[in-house]
DNA sequence: TGTACATCAGTGAACGCGCGTTCACTGATGTAC
DNA sequence: TGTACATCAGTGAACGCGCGTTCACTGATGTAC
């Protein structure tokens, strides 16, 4: 009969800066991360205000924090999809189901970033946009390789790139606010995101820049 | 040598709650409008808190009068361009002149909608993307009147509406970002604007539901 | 293994502040005669 | 036109509350010997 093993002052830091992160996402679902206070994440997360700050200095650096581990969520998608061999041939219909799936699985992570894009404090604001236009660059180079995109000028490729991004955002939006339990919602957004990738891919063959 | 005319009572009341409606608009660009007190925005319009209530219940209630005030200003915009001839034989070009026009001018009701559609609270969110559905379906009409599309079901000419308007507020989202003085981001902004809307644009004639 | 000291994550009380809301009020505008 | 009363937009003081931040502290974990 051993006893559980106790935890390390590190182990024991680390759940709680973890339980501080998780509470702020949970919080932030509600209202947006701008509203919540520093007092209620404390309270969320058990600890006692002033124990905030032996982890972060202050709300915006949580907030770049939570916006990190959102983004690593998404570059993880995107890594994912690019290593099934079926993206390439059935770019589209995968596109639509990655898309979907992951960000039912994510949902916090993707309400985070969806909201906070535009409602966010500055830094918070930027931080999300930068992120988005690394994404953005890192979509173009597997765009590039596509038939019909070889030869592009790399300004039209990126544009194509934030058309896609763009879309993809605003269909993760509309997954997170989806009700749970309505299959037939979800199955309506990923046949539009379907039919919209489907149009956008159809004029890819006729494009003169 | 007349005395300068007295406002009446009503006029009075109605320059105050315009005065409401401007602080609050104001206030709310630098930080969003759920960030915002009522006593901010009081102060801003120059009466005492207390007098907010002789106009608004509450703040929510505000913010559904600017969310009515700024859809007044978009709707103006479709009705400008529907009534310009060149926008069916240049649709494209023209769309996207009147989309960076129009928002210049109205950057604070298009920066209004742009931020509080995902950041704002529940009712402010809810009134504007019951606006903005009901713009999809303004849209749809227009659109089912081109060449290509006249036959398609009403299905596809709705998510062809949907990815215009989600362009067009993403295109939107830039300009209201855009820093002052700068023509050059402004020209690649409609340029942006104009090839997304050529490459979907091809894609018409191609599409089979 | 045992002891003495150092570290430091989390505590709990306190602070001053801006908040939304209430209330009785004031005084200019409006109305009836 | 003049008078007496009603209306009501805006006032100013007061309230209780949750906020972010500070501080000296506690006591378990970690380290040196």
């Amino acid at each position: 009969m051993n006893q559980p093993a106790a935890l390390t002052r590190q182990e024991q830091k680390e759940r709680t800066r973890a339980a501080l992160l998780d509470a702020a996402l949970e919080l932030s679902h509600q209202s947006g991360f701008a509203q919540i206070s520093l007092r209620q994440v404390a309270k969320q997360a058990g600890v006692v205000p002033a124990a905030f700050y032996r982890h972060f200095a202050s709300m915006d650096e949580l907030g770049l924090a939570l916006v990190e581990r959102s983004f690593a969520t998404l570059r993880r998608m995107i890594r994912d999809a690019q290593r099934d061999p079926d993206v390439f041939t059935h770019i589209i219909d995968a596109a639509a189901d990655v898309l979907v799936e992951t960000v039912k699985v994510n949902k916090t992570h993707f309400a985070f970033v969806a909201r906070e894009r535009v409602g966010g404090s500055r830094a918070v604001r930027e931080a999300i946009n930068h992120e988005l236009d690394l994404f953005v660059s890192e979509l173009a180079v597997v765009l590039a390789r596509l038939p019909n995109i070889e030869n592009w000028s790399s300004d039209d490729v990126h544009m194509v790139a934030r058309l896609f991004v763009r879309n993809m955002v605003a269909n993760a939006e509309e997954v997170v606010e989806m009700p749970d339990g309505r299959p037939d919602l979800e199955a309506q957004i990923k046949e539009g995101a379907r039919r919209q990738m489907r149009l956008i891919v159809l004029g890819f063959e006729k494009w003169r820049s």
